[in-house]
DNA sequence: CGTTTTGTTCTGGC
DNA sequence: CGCCAGAACAAAAC
């Protein structure tokens, strides 16, 4: 499933690839996928040129010559290039469709969760894009002292409040519970009842284990794919999807519970509630 | 054939 | 209104 690390792969590729390119054609394939739109008419995105792609959490925002084009990818959206012209099969599943210069690209998502955002280039801060106004800081650029006063108010679990892309942007499901092992925090851990020293080590093991991550390309777990290629990083996962397995610290078996309605793995035995 | 899975938003209780 | 828990969303693997 895309976090930060896959999401990050992904926009490499998209730069190694599209940066320059100019945009033929725009084909929106789902009309539901289409969240924020501030044009009318489409074809006003024919002769825009991509200027720049980055990334903020999950999102890729794609900078054209007039517009911003803003994709999520939620748990399964994936990009696919072809020099020819896409089969039907193809594009059974399909958000959009653009032909590129001499490059078919391909938005699919079989779910239909993935979502796009157009908006105007009226201002050059992305965070002012309805879409990311709300978002949260990336794990580097974190104010602890901040992030610690938003949070100890929370009666939520941590491994909620992480999940949150309000609070914090770019941990999802496999890193929060990395992270959580590491920092020896139980998932369940009401954020109220966390010091601030215990919030920068949360910190401090996010930064690390998305760095590690973003490395090795992400990680592959069930269907991720940056766009064709594969993340190695799963096999550092430490406690996420360790079923049947044993802590590789003090050899207590890992748990399985639901945290906030998610598959939540850790060590009962490293990882205790306290308070 | 029911349960589980994912990221995010929505809904409703308090 | 704010906070929080849980449902909803789609589709497929188990």
């Amino acid at each position: 499933m895309p976090e930060l690390p896959e999401v990050r792969t992904v926009s490499k590729y998209l730069r190694e690839n599209l940066l320059g390119k100019k945009i033929l054609d725009f084909d929106l394939k789902t009309k539901k996928s289409l969240h924020d739109n501030e044009i009318e008419n489409l074809d006003l995105l024919k002769n825009q040129k991509i200027y720049d792609i980055k990334t903020l959490g999950k999102y890729i925002i794609f900078e054209l010559t007039n517009f911003y084009l803003v994709i999520h990818l939620r748990m399964e959206g994936k990009i696919n290039f072809y020099k020819e012209q896409p089969t039907h099969f193809n594009l059974i599943h399909s958000i959009f469709l653009m032909q590129l210069d001499d490059l078919f690209f391909n938005f699919t998502d079989h779910r239909k969760f993935a979502t796009v955002d157009i908006y105007f280039k009226k201002d050059k801060n992305i965070r002012n894009l309805n879409v990311l106004k709300k978002i949260g800081f990336e794990p580097w650029d974190i104010d602890i002292d901040s992030f610690f006063e938003k949070v100890k108010k929370k009666s939520s679990p941590i491994k909620v409040v992480l999940l949150d892309q309000h609070n914090i942007a770019g941990l999802g499901n496999i890193y929060v519970d990395e992270v959580l092992y590491r920092a020896k925090i139980h998932p369940l851990q009401k954020t109220n009842t966390i010091s601030k020293d215990k919030l920068r080590e949360v910190l401090k093991h996010s930064k690390k284990i998305l760095e590690e991550a973003i490395e090795l390309g992400g990680s592959t777990i069930k269907t991720y794919s940056a766009a064709g290629n594969e993340g190695l990083f799963q096999n550092k996962l430490i406690v996420h999807q360790y079923k049947n397995k044993y802590c590789k610290n003090c050899g207590e078996k890992i748990k399985i519970i639901k945290v906030g309605g998610r598959g939540t793995y850790f060590c009962p035995n490293e990882q205790k509630l306290w308070e």
